[in-house]
DNA sequence: AATTTTTTAGACACACTTGTCCAATTCGTC
DNA sequence: GACGAATTGGACAAGTGTGTCTAAAAAATT
């Protein structure tokens, strides 16, 4: 009796390679094929392992996709959060710094790998495992939009924005941001650098026609004056 | 001649009943368990058939699948063009019938049994069945986004909006119509008629104002001058 | 180099599903 | 009531997937 004493937490040293491995590839077939449908024995090819590697890391399918779940959850709001700290809280031209975020949110946070994966798995097996997907909403996107929301308000008091309800202009700009995107994901294509691109310019064009400041709007026709 | 001489299209006569019961049963299941994970016993028991009655309708799982789909497209798309049919051109007081509008959309479309049900299918299994989705696509949301694009640009024309490309703002508009219920969406739940009637509002306000004409938006603040 | 730990490949039992076949039964229609 | 078609329940073969176990091989640690 040498083997792992605590085989709930993990085994002892660094063989990590094999266990991020072993996520990376189970997220992928996890999100092919559903939970139902995938394979261990694929997902232990696909990562280069043994299929009795994989049991000796998460033990169940159950726990493998919890732990994909998780990891992908954290990674995204790791990059979500990141995104959020390049908001453009003193912006030189409203209009077009705006837009750039909105194509950096969309590449770091949505059209990423773990952007994509989370949404379909959540899509797929969210009912299934309702107090993981909980977690993840409560970690994430709540205080993604609170945070979002935050930024809209300073720019509001700055006098770049006239808003009433912060949380709610936080919201409709990402709807607006993901408007184009959404036939793209909806068959789990990738949308090119120039459709995001595209996409940010028309929804942050929109957004200020709705939230921008006069002043901004006639700034942003006449071009710079000094 | 009430044999079935051509057993790929339909048996005789009027045992429908069952046919559609299956359907619809398996639907439910399709989209709670996904391919995979379907059972068709299961779907049997909840069409209140036996198992091989299934078989005798739809032959295979595939088969089941594709014709599952195909049932909610059409479903979906006719509810869709009809509440197309519904929309405000001549409208009286244009936020209002616009977020009445919105309200019908959310209902008959997107918050229903096919719309939810389509969704997630669409989702799961969009990319193993290119040329069912495709069709989908084609018969249905495309032409659903040119006639709503249609409807704005005779609204513009008639100096109710102030757009520039109609097929933008028919996206942007069902974006935003969305934008409150995504959440909701994203873990299968329906949102109530208030949340509904709530999110409509919050985007139409919006919506007019970054595409209402100046009279709009100055009557909605003056209330009712006559 | 020796020892401990992890990984591997394969075999294995077990459960589950699909899809088919068939005899008995029910249903609808005449 | 009789007839034919549809439905049923059950048994069945074949395939597939999970999770366990074992002994041998590989890796890492000392």
């Amino acid at each position: 009796m040498k083997a792992h004493a605590s085989p709930d937490t993990f085994p002892p040293r660094g063989h990590t390679a094999k266990r991020v491995s072993i996520i990376d590839a189970a997220g992928a077939v996890f999100c092919r094929e559903g939970f139902a449908g995938a394979n261990i024995d694929l997902i232990a090819v696909e990562a280069g392992v043994s299929r009795q590697t994989v049991y000796n890391h998460h033990g169940d399918k159950e726990n493998l996709f919890v732990a994909v779940v998780r990891d992908l959850s954290e990674q995204s709001n790791a990059g979500v959060f990141a995104t959020l700290a390049t908001f453009p809280d003193h912006p030189k031209d409203l209009e077009a710094d705006l837009a750039a975020f909105a194509v950096r949110l969309n590449c770091n946070c949505l059209c990423n790998r773990e952007g994509k994966f989370l949404r379909k798995l959540i899509q797929a097996e969210g009912e299934r495992y309702p107090e993981l997907f909980a977690e993840w909403r409560d970690e994430g996107s709540t205080k993604i939009w609170s945070a979002l929301a935050a930024r809209f308000a300073r720019l509001a008091y700055a006098g770049f924005l006239d808003i009433d309800d912060p949380d709610l202009t936080a919201r409709q700009f990402l709807a607006l941001v993901n408007a184009e995107l959404q036939t793209k994901f909806m068959f789990g294509q990738t949308p090119t650098e120039a459709e995001i691109r595209k996409a940010a310019a028309n929804a942050v064009r929109t957004f200020l026609r709705a939230f921008g400041k006069q002043p901004a709007k006639a700034r942003r026709r006449e071009t710079i004056e000094a």
